[in-house]
DNA sequence: GCTCGTTCTGGCATCGATACCACGCCCGCT
DNA sequence: AGCGGGCGTGGTATCGATGCCAGAACGAGC
């Protein structure tokens, strides 16, 4: 007498996942012909299919994702390196987006945060490339060399709002035009006196291995000046204060606190801050000081994260942060097949739209 | 004359990542034995091993996780349900704390967003079971049937911040100690008219598929009744608003708005908002009638994800979110394992703290 | 009657890492 | 001299799905 088959053991809630194989076994046909009902390709009958569809139901079988991987040789993984998703909600912002469109493409996004760690991020990239990802985003980088080190492996990298001298793909915004915009609105409500908060382009200049968003803070920085001298106005190294990291609150908010304390006629009437996060800031310390804004202080943040929570609401630059993370995407996607596109980085760049909301008016 | 080895072929850039082979090949010894060498375990020599390490860094070798977790049937992966990382805080802070502890046991978070619709959340469990995640963390449920559909599979399941009739784990914080605590700080600088803002514990009762936050809506509601009572006073319906969800934003705004624009004396002093971002709308309704927080109206919310940002900053109870999600992944990964824990659902419960900023003061 | 093409089904090697088993060797002990 | 055990190494089945190849059955066309 023939032994009792496999499939006749109890494929309860507790026991391990069905396979073809048992599938197969409980219809009384070969795992090729579940496989070819399963993804309706090929010749199978109508009487075979019924019996197969009985089985896969019954079984409640899931296909097994990690053997299709290996067979197939698609990962349907993309990584995405980013400093953290929280607080700071630019970075989940970009993640949605990379999200969206990673959709598109049959693949699910792993998301690492590095917290600015190098060490956590080189772990990262490094469990990435172990998984066959089929592409890396890098939202933010800490060490330069992490980057390379995709690169190295062959990987599709795709820098978000981030340029640098490595050659991988990049997509950002228009840095420059999104600072111009808003120091260009200031000036046309007539304040002359402009502070503006930032980060400082040349810092981790000593590191070679960290150099944190340098392009992009040289570009705000640099709208900034130009929309000035198109005014016709200098610029005053008293009214530009620039801290290491968007991160570095302290260093910034001691700044702020002695403009704010200076007296009015030599007080800022209006700054344009390069992140929500410092402009909130801003506005917790003017309220400390009972300085209302807009009336004696009109604020510009930038990014549209927090802004529109604030009070008053605040006017600035919005980052089409979801958009960064679905071009990121696309970007990486195609330069897998594209082979001139491995060879000729492409960078792709998105407008900012300045958003008025109740924080900025006239001078007093 | 023998045959070329596969390993000869040049291992650039663009060809596909070497495999145990081809390092084995590349070091002249078995498979087994770079293997041995990779891992650190079984007999090897201190030649070999010398020779299979320069191999292995020659040839770049990253291990390939995919094969590994097909023959260790060890996915290394926790899923995640939420209903988006942005722009609500609350998830990403919960999701952070559970990538921080699945490090602990060596898996990786993977990150499902469902925007509340049902059918993306169906589509994220069945792509979660696919990939034999080992357990799943549900922050979001729009469709019950969903969860059931994760625990039917065998896989540990744990719900943070959600409490139902469906037998999985949970971790919550005690949500009627924080709208007691707060309510209760309400009252003791001197409140006497305190409206309350929150979600309907009911709504969705039509709809058994959606119960959203239901207990816990409950239970915010109780401890703001229950501490009014206890300073013997009656339950005014009239300053209680319920909208149908934490996004449902409309509804609310409309309600603060009758109540900010009543007459002084029939105006709540103090509103007790159980969500930071429904108070962060108030401060703006506040605003734009000229109503001073904290001296005209006093204003508590609940999670303290923007409180901090906010001007004035505001007095909130908070949420422990990473350790939610901490406790969650610690809870799924021990009920692996032990087996009463699988058939007797644990909850946990974590503590609120209340954190008394600038929005809060006695009446005028 | 033979070939050809279409329909239907099963066998089996394969993806890459792992774990078990087997084999050979050298050394020390009885 | 013989034997057991610690070393050092290689062979190979296995995880589960895939896809190529083989082959059988049947009808149509010459």
């Amino acid at each position: 007498m023939a032994s009792i088959p496999d499939w006749v053991v109890d494929q309860g809630r507790s026991s391990r996942p069905a396979t073809l194989k048992d599938v197969a076994g409980r219809a009384g046909v070969s795992v090729t012909t579940v496989a070819r009902v399963l993804h309706d390709n090929g010749y199978v009958s109508g009487a075979t299919k019924d019996l197969v569809e009985a089985a896969l139901a019954e079984s409640g079988y899931q296909i097994n994702a990690v053997a299709q991987r290996l067979r197939t040789q698609r990962s349907a993984e993309i990584g995405h390196i980013l400093h953290s998703i929280s607080p700071n909600p630019f970075f989940a912002g970009v993640a949605l987006g990379s999200e969206q469109a990673a959709a598109d493409y049959g693949c699910t996004v792993l998301i690492h945060n590095t917290h600015g760690d190098p060490d956590i991020e080189r772990a990262g990239v490094e469990a990435l490339l172990q998984r066959r990802v089929e592409a890396i985003l890098f939202t933010t980088v800490t060490d330069e060399r992490n980057v390379l080190l995709a690169v190295a492996a062959g990987v599709p990298v795709v820098q978000v709002e981030r340029v640098t001298e490595t050659a991988t793909h990049a997509v950002t915004v228009d840095n420059y035009r999104g600072a111009f915009d808003a120091t260009e609105h200031l000036l046309l409500l007539g304040h002359r006196r402009i502070a503006c908060l930032g980060v400082n382009p040349n810092s981790g200049a000593s590191n070679a291995n960290a150099p944190h968003r340098r392009v992009v803070e040289q570009e705000r920085l640099s709208g900034y000046i130009d929309a000035l001298l198109r005014f016709g106005l200098p610029v005053d190294d008293g009214l530009v204060i620039l801290g290491e990291s968007y991160y570095d609150l302290a260093a910034v908010c001691t700044s702020v606190r002695r403009w704010l304390d200076a007296p009015a006629d030599r007080r800022p009437t209006a700054i344009f801050a390069t992140c929500d996060i410092i402009a909130a800031g801003i506005l917790q310390e003017a309220y400390a000081r009972k300085l209302r804004v807009p009336g004696d202080l009109s604020l510009v943040g930038f990014d549209d994260t927090y802004a529109s929570y604030l009070t008053p609401p605040l006017t600035t630059v919005r980052q089409p942060m979801a958009e960064l993370g679905r071009v990121a995407v696309r970007l990486a996607m195609a330069s897998r097949t594209d082979a001139a596109a491995t060879t000729h980085p492409q960078t792709e760049r998105l407008t900012t739209q300045l958003i008025v909301r109740a924080s900025t008016a006239p001078p007093a």
